[in-house]
DNA sequence: CAGCCCATGTAACGCGTTACATGATTAG
DNA sequence: CTAATCATGTAACGCGTTACATGGGCTG
């Protein structure tokens, strides 16, 4: 039950479903996905509930959007999540599943492809990352603790996304050196 | 549909369906978790479409048990899946959405509070994962080279896990520290 | 005028979670 | 005798993915 409050929490400030999924797209893609065909259904289930509000307006480009905010209500359905404690082990790592089985495929050749092209997901991963954080870094000269509020929990998140896929690189990078050894 | 692929890695060896839930939970806890309720009729449909075979057989402690096993259509679906390339993106950690959000919790105290939570979890995790590191390290003096296949790959999951988790750990330590300065 | 971005949805199907339901054996 | 472990499932409901469906406005 985490993408509704998601949700709750992004249209603290006013969004259409649109502009929800691109902050998923670019802000949350560290760490959680959402399709436009489960967001739009979810908002309207969430205005049913009360917990949001909707408004008809007018779009600079393109047809005219429903921009939704969170009510008080929603909103203390929000820091009820938080309050509760931290929701842990929701991971589900495919690849981790894969190479866990990689001794299936019959030649080494494949074996090493596969941690070649995780490696290169990773490397670019890392990349996208830092190039953020260094945005972040160039704008705000004291980082991290000169961030505001808005800033400060959400730089958090980028903060752990550069730590945990630089341990993935090196992870790869270890992994590839091994197999090779192996032959 | 991953779910499906790990059943069929799991059970290139023989097990009963209540054993592919310990193996998960011994195993895969590190990535991946499944329900009993999941992974009972994910099994039905597997033999269905004739990727396992069933057999009853006797238990030393309890009812009898139904031992499922990959067939080699079924292998091959499995090596289709690794060949295809590692699955990325699968990635949801909703303790990240939540710091995201960690903001809309009125009192420092709170947020203070929900850190320290999360740090006894991830040392938890770390501490666990390390220990099972160090049985294998003391069950292959030639560690990880010295190896077996039928160990190695999934010895690659655990050093992720080490790895993946000691950045964590790490993370939320850096964070309850500029939590602390900020007041 | 073709292709992309803006904008909102529905439908089908499979995965994930919680609760319910049953019953045997074993360790303390 | 009580609790844990062994063992297999069903039901209800919500989440996640892919495909389908529509149509306006902007850029090259």
């Amino acid at each position: 039950m985490s993408l509704k409050h998601i949700l709750l929490g992004i249209l603290q400030q006013p969004h259409s479903g649109y502009d929800v999924k691109k902050t998923f797209d670019h802000v949350f893609s560290n760490f959680w996905a959402a399709h436009l065909s489960q967001i739009y259904p979810q908002l309207k289930r969430l205005t049913d509930q009360g917990l949001l509000t909707v408004q008809d307006a007018e779009s600079s480009k393109g047809p005219n959007k429903k921009v939704y905010q969170t009510t008080a209500k929603g909103q203390r359905e929000l820091v009820d999540w938080l309050a509760h404690g931290p929701v842990t082990n929701t991971e589900k790592l495919a690849y981790l599943a894969q190479t866990f089985f990689l001794g299936a495929l019959e030649s080494h050749a494949d074996r090493i492809q596969f941690m070649e092209q995780l490696l290169l997901h990773m490397q670019h991963w890392h990349q996208t990352l830092c190039a953020i954080q260094d945005q972040v870094k160039a704008e705000y000269p004291n980082y991290p603790h000169g961030l505001p509020d808005e800033e400060f929990y959400p730089n958090l998140t980028l903060m752990l996304g550069v730590k945990k896929v630089g341990a993935k690189v090196a992870w790869v990078q270890e992994s590839l050196a091994l197999l090779q050894e192996r032959q």
